[in-house]
RNA sequence: GCCUUGAUAGCUCAGUUGGAUAGAGCGUCCCCCUCCUAAGGGGAAGGUCAGAGGUUCAAUUCCUCUUCAGGGCGCCA
């Protein structure tokens, strides 16, 4: 509807343009914007065209929107048009405009608000992502939520969306990781350890050394002696723990062969990332892909693209060192890719994998990564235009961190000390439906207090339950015709028995529905949906209160039903969309 | 120090890309089931949009500075 408005619009100012009563070097399309307005006594859409090109048509602003206001046809769907205040143009839209959409929602059905905005456009998102170093904390869920509604949302108007999670399987952590369990394997053999402070402390990692242990049985064991023989003390005996921690994993790899050492971290990894997916898969995120950034080495992927940095002079040895002059595209310092010893950086794996992401040709990429990672934007980007690539071709957008409170206790969240309230123990004191609605319903970029006790104890207070409500209660209202034994018989016609101020406003919310999924596809905003979902609801629930659906009438009975029906429908889809039950009975 | 994100009702947060009288939820206080589900509805109170300048017909929105808070500034990942 917005859009046949602003076409209308374009018309009369090219005529008037034509007519050089605007000056036709106006670029007219930069300028026009038509909005929803906000109180209905300036009518359905506003428009302030008027206001922004006085200046340069040297009219007033009153003036200028009389011209314009005086070339508007009479339309079926224009009822009346107004100049206010200091010159907005407001737009009133008949009542058979609204009817027509009621109609459009019970014809369309699921497909309703639904566009091919994206027709033919390939996005690949990446998103969670996190080391499979431990089960998913409730920080990472948010990213999950997030990165899941947003290839819905994108999905649904039209892009062709590629779902992705990266595993970080290569690198020291995995190292510290793989040691951690084996140091705990070593204890259930009875071998007395002092467990490192910087390997992994969760209860996860003794569940995996038991199962080694079980499997293998003492098949790694060693003499703790031998183990400890010579390596650096620990932080609590005054030593480094880095050093600590970095000589235990190689006298690992030394006391075991490789082949055992690659035992201990295929099955620390293979145990963590089942858990991950099946956390996931639970929560309803769903991956097209789980790439390994084992599979870029594997494949000489960051050869290539160093080389393919070096071929375009980006690169320069420095200290024994190879840098990417990433200062040539904006970035703040350059940066190394490999390493004196000889190593890639991190850096490096993540340009091959951007670099691999690009020749999978997609036309769009977007990473969703945690606000800590921000500082890495601006040289992956410019790794994207070393690439030969736009900047623009990829989108970064961070979600900032839940700060966790029980109360007024804040909690810790560290992986590594194994103190961290997991996805899983969320979601199931939450529930599913909740804690994704509870997760989207905010800006993504906004800092965020997440206070569990309030979330859990509030779990039936959560606006989630509200809108489900509608949705149930609508079915209710259907139930109650079989009970009384009388049918909807729909005719669009009927429609004009819909007249009372309540009726008014459930469909102007209804007529909505398409601008707000737009609005949240365009600018990577869900929560929009959530919003827009709530006042659906609660539009619903103040006409249920205020007026009788099962009236004797025949017609104004099944109008209503029309319009009670068409509002269930896009309850529904709008929570489908963002993964939502709508449920049938409360 | 530099970069970055934020600051809106007691609390948690929206705010239609610069519009008309700044909005929800929770909490507080009143009122509403003989009636299709009260997990609901109606109403009230609650604001210097962190502060100060600037840009213009118009600023919570854009720019600058200040204050406060989160994050980032490795040959870690």
């Amino acid at each position: 509807m917005k859009i046949e408005l602003y076409n209308l619009f374009i018309n009369i100012l090219l005529k008037l343009q034509k007519n050089n009563l605007i000056n036709p070097e106006i670029n007219i399309k930069k300028y026009l914007r038509i909005e929803r307005t906000r109180n209905p006594q300036h009518g359905d859409f506003a428009c302030n065209i008027a206001m922004i090109l006085a200046k340069q048509v040297k009219k007033n602003p009153r003036e200028l929107a009389t011209l314009i206001t005086s070339k508007f046809s009479t339309d079926d769907f224009i009822s009346k048009v107004e100049i206010a205040g200091p010159g907005f143009i407001n737009i009133f839209l008949t009542k058979q405009t609204y009817y027509n959409i009621v109609d459009e929602i019970l014809t369309e059905k699921d497909n309703y608000g639904r566009s091919q905005i994206g027709a033919g456009q390939s996005v690949l998102i990446e998103f969670v992502s996190a080391n499979p170093t431990g089960p998913l904390h409730v920080g990472h869920g948010r990213g999950a939520a997030y990165g899941a509604a947003l290839a819905d949302l994108l999905t649904y108007v039209g892009y062709k969306v590629h779902k992705e999670y990266y595993v970080n399987d290569a690198g020291r952590q995995m190292n510290i990781l793989a040691t951690s369990v084996w140091l705990r394997y070593l204890e259930l053999c009875g071998e007395e350890v002092v467990f490192p402070v910087n390997a992994y402390q969760g209860d996860y990692i003794w569940d995996i050394a038991a199962d080694l242990h079980r499997q293998y049985n003492s098949g790694f064991q060693h003499q703790t002696d031998i183990i400890f023989k010579d390596i650096p003390p620990d932080e609590p005996k005054g030593g480094d723990k880095e050093l600590h921690i970095d000589a235990l994993i190689q006298r690992c790899k030394q006391l075991l062969t490789n082949e055992q050492y690659q035992i201990i971290f295929a099955k620390t990894l293979e145990v963590i990332l089942t858990n991950i997916r099946q956390d996931l898969i639970q929560f309803g995120v769903n991956y097209d892909e789980w790439f390994h950034e084992s599979q870029l080495t594997q494949n000489d992927w960051v050869t290539k693209a160093i080389e393919q940095l070096k071929l375009q002079q980006h690169t320069y040895e420095k200290d024994g060192a190879l840098w990417f002059c990433s200062t040539k595209f904006g970035d703040e310092k350059d940066r190394v890719l490999i390493r004196e010893n000889g190593e890639f950086t991190y850096f490096a794996s993540d340009i091959a994998y951007h670099l691999n992401k690009l020749e999978r040709g997609f036309d769009h990429l977007i990473n969703i990564w945690g606000a800590d990672h921000h500082g890495y934007t601006a040289r992956v980007k410019a790794a994207m235009m070393a690439l030969g690539t736009k900047a623009e071709k990829l989108s970064v957008l961070l979600v900032q961190f839940a700060v966790l409170y029980r109360g007024k206790e804040r909690l810790p969240m560290s992986t590594r000390s194994g103190e961290f309230i997991t996805l899983r123990e969320l979601r199931e004191e939450v529930g599913g439906d909740a804690t994704r609605f509870f997760y989207i319903q905010r800006k993504s970029e906004q800092h965020l207090n997440f206070d569990l006790e309030l979330a859990k104890s509030q779990s039936n207070e959560n606006p989630v339950y509200y809108i489900q409500y509608a949705h149930a209660r609508i079915s209710s209202v259907i139930r109650q015709l079989k009970d009384r034994n009388i049918t909807w018989d729909y005719n669009p016609k009927l429609l004009e028995n819909l007249t009372n101020s309540h009726e008014q406003a459930l469909m102007v919310t209804l007529s909505n529905y398409p601008e707000v999924v737009e609005q949240a596809a365009n600018n990577y905003e869900p929560h929009l949906l959530t919003y827009y979902l709530r006042q659906l609801a609660q539009d619903f629930h103040t006409y249920y209160d205020a007026h009788k659906i099962l009236v004797d009438d025949d017609n104004l009975r099944n109008a209503r039903l029309s319009l009670i029906i068409s509002c269930q429908q896009i309850l529904k889809n709008a929570l489908t969309l963002i993964n939502v039950n709508a449920p049938k009975v409360m």
